[in-house]
RNA sequence: UGGGGAUUGGUGUAAUCGGUAGCACGACGGAUUCUGAUUCCGUUAGUCGGGGUUCAAGUCCCUGAUCCCCAGCCA
C-alpha cells in the first residue's frame, strides 16, 4: 500500500531551506518573528512578510502550536512613536497573525545588549572610537578602495571599558563617541568596516524613557533578539543580504564567548513586494500624508493596511493575495489587479448584492404593456431579490416597484450599437427583479439633454417567460423610498504604473492621479438605509462597496468603493 | 574582475539526480446567466545572448549582457 504523494503545491526556497534544516538536524522546529520598527504604519508590503512568517510558524508549528512573535524593533527613539506602536499591533492582528503572548521589543534586551557589548570589548571585538561621523565616513573608503582604520582602533581594553561606561552614564554629547566592532577597515563589503554598534542619543525613548543615552544600531541588536527569543529563521527582505555577514560575524563572536547556545538564528531574504500605481516606502507613504495629498494613512488609497482596511479589503483577501504572488529572490512588481481579484473572490462569495444608482436618469412608468392603467396606488409591485444569486441560504429582501424610479445614465443611450443590450428608444430591458420595461418617449430639457424616459411596463416578464427574453438587464431604484448617501469612487493613487519613475526634475508626487477620488450621491434601495459600519455590498453590476466606519452615521451611510465589478462591456465601448 | 544578489510566455511563478517546460493571472474566442458579474470550456504565448559537454541542458561547464542592493551614528 504505497502512500505516495501525490506532487502537491509546490514549495518556494525557504521552505525548501527550512526542511533541508530539519533534516540536517540543524534545527528541531521553526519559529519566526516579525520585527517592524514603529515609525510608520504597516502596508501591503510587510503583510507580504507578516503572512510569510506566521505562515511558516504555522506550517511549521508543534504540538504547542505555532512559534510566531512580534517584535518592535525599537532601537531609534528619534522617530519611533507609540501611536505606530499601537497601529502595528492592530493591523497584524487583524490580518490574522496571533503571537500570543510573544510580543518583545528590541528595548526589552538594552542591558543583555550592553553587557554582551561589554564582553566583546574584554575579547578585544570592539572599541570606543571618537571620530565625528563625517570622519567615520570620510575614512570608511569607497566601494571600490578600502577604508584607514580609526586612530582609536587600537585603545587598551581597560580605556575601552571605562570610555563605554562613561558613554552610558551620560558624560558625552551627542555623536562625541561611538562603540565600534573591529572588523575589518579592508573588507570588500563596507558593512564589515568596523560597524558602529552604539551611537549617543541624548533622547528619551516611548518605552524606557531616558534610562539610556546610547542606543544599539539594527545590525547590533537585531541578530541578538532573535537569538535571545530563540528564532530558528529570521526573514527579511533582499537589502539585508549585506548584512548577513556581519549578522553571522556577532553571532559567531558571542557564540564562541559562551554567551549564546549552539543552535543560532540564520538569516533569509526574500524579494519585497512591489506594486504598480503605488509607491511602498514608509518615507513616500508619510511624505503623502503630511503634505496632504491624502486625507491621512488609513485614506483608502493608501496601500496601508489601514488604508484597504478602509477601502474594504477583508483580510482574507489580503492573505490570499500574498498566497498568490509568491516568495522568491526575484525583484518584481506585481500589477495591481491581482490585488483586486484576490478582495474580488472573497467579496463575490461573501457580500450581500443591493441596488444602487450612481448617476441617476429618472425612468417614469406610465402604464402597463398592453395599455391598461398602472394600479392608483404609487407602489406597482414588491419585488423579491435574492441576497446572492449562488448562495439563497443568504435570504432575500423586497423593493418597491414604484411608478418613478431612477436607472443609470450609462443605461439608456439614444444612439445605441447593436452590441448595447440595455435601453434605448423603443427597445426592451429588463428591471432585475421585477419585469421588462419598454421605453415609449425619451423626454429633453431645453439643451439637448436626456432628462426622463417614459417606459411600459410588461407584468407578464416578471416571471422569465419563454418569447420575451431580452438581453439586457439593468439595476433600478424607486424615486420614493430610496435613500440618498454618499459614495466614494477610488481609483489609483497614481496614474501611472511605476510612480518613481518621474520625469526629469520632478518626483514621484508628478504621477499623482488627480481623478483617484470622486464622491457622488447616489441613490440606493431603501434596505441600506440600515446598512452598517464596516459591512460590503456589491451593488449589482457596479462593484463592492464598504460602508465606511468613520464617516457613517446611524441611517446615513457612507460608502467606498472597495473594487468595481470585472466589465467586459466598458472594454468594448471604449473601443 | 569592489562586494553581494537576480534573470523561465504580457505578468507572477513551478520543474527533486540532467529526462514530456507545468500552474495561475491577463489577453482573445465560445457556452451558461434576470448582474455585460459569477461559473464553465477553449486558444494564446516562455527558458537573457553566444559557445561547449551529453543520447538528452531551464538545470552542468565557459563566456558575455541586463537589472537590483551596498560607502547612515536609519531599519
Amino acid at each position: 500500500m504505497s502512500t505516495e504523494e501525490t506532487p502537491t503545491a509546490s514549495r518556494h526556497f525557504i521552505q525548501q531551506q527550512i526542511d533541508a534544516d530539519l533534516a540536517a538536524g540543524r534545527v528541531k522546529h521553526v519559529h519566526t518573528r516579525f520585527p517592524p520598527e514603529p515609525n510608520g504604519y504597516l502596508h501591503i508590503g510587510h503583510a507580504k512578510s507578516i503572512c510569510l512568517n506566521f505562515g511558516l510558524a504555522k506550517e511549521y508549528a508543534g504540538p504547542e502550536g505555532p512559534r510566531f512573535n512580534l517584535r518592535f524593533d525599537d532601537t531609534n527613539p528619534a522617530r519611533e512613536e507609540q501611536e505606530y506602536v499601537d497601529a502595528i499591533m492592530d493591523d497584524v492582528r487583524w490580518l490574522g497573525a496571533d503571537w500570543e503572548s510573544r510580543l518583545y521589543h528590541a528595548s526589552d534586551y538594552f542591558e543583555t545588549h550592553y553587557g554582551w557589548a561589554v564582553e566583546l570589548i574584554k575579547a578585544g571585538h570592539a572599541y570606543v572610537c571618537d571620530q565625528t561621523a563625517e570622519q567615520v565616513r570620510e575614512t570608511r573608503g569607497t566601494l571600490t578602495e578600502a577604508g584607514t582604520p580609526s586612530p582609536y582602533r587600537g585603545r587598551s581594553v581597560e580605556e575601552n571599558l571605562d570610555l563605554f561606561k562613561r558613554m552610558r552614564g551620560g558624560e558625552f554629547a551627542d555623536g562625541a563617541k561611538t562603540l565600534r566592532a573591529k572588523i575589518d577597515m579592508s573588507a570588500a563589503n563596507v558593512n564589515l568596516r568596523d560597524p558602529v554598534m552604539y551611537r549617543i542619543k541624548h533622547t528619551s525613548h516611548q518605552r524606557t524613557g531616558d534610562a539610556w543615552c546610547l542606543y544599539p544600531a539594527y545590525d547590533w541588536a537585531h541578530g541578538q533578539g532573535d537569538a535571545m527569543e530563540g528564532i530558528t529563521h529570521s526573514i527579511c527582505t533582499l537589502e539585508f543580504e549585506n548584512h548577513r555577514p556581519l549578522y553571522d560575524w556577532y553571532l559567531d563572536r558571542l557564540q564562541a564567548l559562551k554567551l549564546l547556545p549552539g543552535e543560532r538564528p540564520r538569516q533569509i531574504e526574500f524579494a519585497r513586494l512591489n506594486l504598480t500605481y503605488t509607491v511602498m516606502s514608509k518615507r513616500k507613504l508619510l511624505q503623502l500624508v503630511q503634505e496632504k495629498h491624502v486625507a491621512g494613512w488609513d485614506d483608502p488609497r493608501m496601500p496601508t493596511l489601514r488604508g484597504l482596511r478602509r477601502r474594504g479589503y477583508t483580510a482574507e483577501s489580503i492573505r490570499a493575495f500574498c498566497e498568490r504572488i509568491g516568495v522568491t529572490k526575484q525583484n518584481s512588481t506585481i500589477d495591481m489587479l491581482w490585488l483586486e481579484d484576490a478582495v474580488r473572490d472573497h467579496l463575490n462569495e461573501t457580500a450581500p448584492r443591493r441596488m444602487a444608482v450612481l448617476r441617476p436618469l429618472k425612468l417614469v412608468l406610465t402604464g402597463y404593456a398592453d395599455g391598461s392603467a398602472l394600479p392608483p396606488s404609487d407602489s406597482v409591485k414588491v419585488c423579491k431579490l435574492d441576497n446572492h444569486p449562488q448562495h439563497p441560504e443568504l435570504g432575500s429582501r423586497s423593493v418597491p416597484l414604484t411608478r418613478e424610479l431612477w436607472i443609470e445614465q450609462d443605461d439608456f443611450m439614444e444612439d445605441a450599437p447593436k452590441q448595447f443590450f440595455r435601453l434605448k428608444p423603443g427597445g426592451a430591458v429588463r428591471l432585475r427583479g421585477a419585469g421588462m420595461a419598454i421605453c415609449q418617449e425619451v423626454i429633453k430639457d431645453a439643451t439637448g439633454e436626456v432628462v426622463e424616459l417614459r417606459c411600459v411596463f410588461d407584468p407578464d416578464t416578471t416571471a422569465l417567460v419563454e418569447g420575451k427574453k431580452v438581453k439586457g438587464t439593468i439595476h433600478w431604484v424607486p424615486v420614493e423610498g430610496s435613500v440618498e448617501a454618499e459614495v466614494r469612487l477610488y481609483d489609483h493613487l497614481f496614474g501611472v504604473e511605476e510612480p518613481d519613475r518621474a520625469p526629469e526634475g520632478e518626483t514621484f508626487l508628478h504621477n499623482l492621479n488627480k481623478h483617484s477620488l470622486e464622491r457622488l450621491t447616489a441613490k440606493l434601495e431603501p434596505d441600506l438605509a440600515t446598512a452598517c459600519a464596516g459591512e460590503s455590498y456589491q451593488f449589482e453590476r457596479i462593484g463592492y462597496f464598504f460602508v465606511d466606519p468613520i464617516d457613517s452615521r446611524a441611517g446615513a451611510p457612507c460608502f467606498n468603493r472597495t473594487v468595481t465589478l470585472r466589465d467586459t462591456w466598458g472594454k468594448v465601448a471604449d473601443k
